[in-house]
DNA sequence: GTTATTAGTTAACAAAAGGTTACCGGTTAC
DNA sequence: GTAACCGGTAACCTTTTGTTAACTAATAAC
């Protein structure tokens, strides 16, 4: 271990990682919530207003999307002691790691578009 | 457009690419196959080598995955003049593209783990 | 003729993901 | 009191995804 602390993952390791993120980000909903979230980072983004504007969402899927994406530490849910009660949503720091991830997700699928057209 | 020929991507085309990654990429066993020709690129890889050494795959899930990737361009099947006849699977020169997409996946995948743990 | 091999296909089923509707408790405005 | 707004939850249904087991056609070895 001269030029590195970081072991090799094993292939195992690899597809547990990539099963992983595609279990935090895949699914319908995840990564619209997010550039939501993201494109709005400055104003309060309350459960009703998010359900507003990502398009065609649940009540029932934005908050078990929600809840999943807390979890795993991408969003915080602050409860507002407003009247009535509202929530805010809010993208965290790490979330914003996301955004790499998807961007070559972007470039790979409107590349493969042109290719297979 | 002085300084590219490329549109920007509209938001919602941004969110189309994503889905069509997430298609031809995502699901359980494409990336595994993916991965399985690419550790054995010098081969011959028959249907059966890869249901063998892709671990736990049935043949309906291994023939419908090897035709998608084959009609996005990922993967060509070629019928050999064996006796009896078998079937070589090759990940493509476009094919290769996929991994740098999965690198990031990899990657964003290991570091999650930590964070969450 | 029987068995084994390759490369699948088919049908029936189970599990997971997502959608629909109705409803709850707390609050405020009328 | 009634209706409306917020942030959900519960029950049920449909669609998608994946699994299991049985079967086919062509060839070859015994």
């Amino acid at each position: 271990m001269e030029r590195s602390d970081k072991q090799q993952p094993t292939c195992e390791q690899e597809l547990a990682a990539i099963r992983d993120s595609l279990e935090v980000l895949g699914g319908k909903w995840k990564l619209r919530i997010m550039r939501q979230l993201n494109n709005h980072i400055d104003e309060k983004n309350t459960f009703k207003k998010i359900q507003r504007e990502v398009e065609g969402i649940s009540a029932k899927m934005l908050s078990k999307e929600l809840h999943e994406l807390e979890i795993n530490l991408l969003v915080t849910r602050t409860v507002m002691s407003t009247r009535p009660v509202t929530v805010n949503y809010a993208i965290t720091e790490y979330g914003l790691s996301v955004f790499p991830v998807t961007e070559t997700l972007v470039d790979w699928g409107l590349n493969h578009r042109q290719k297979i057209k």
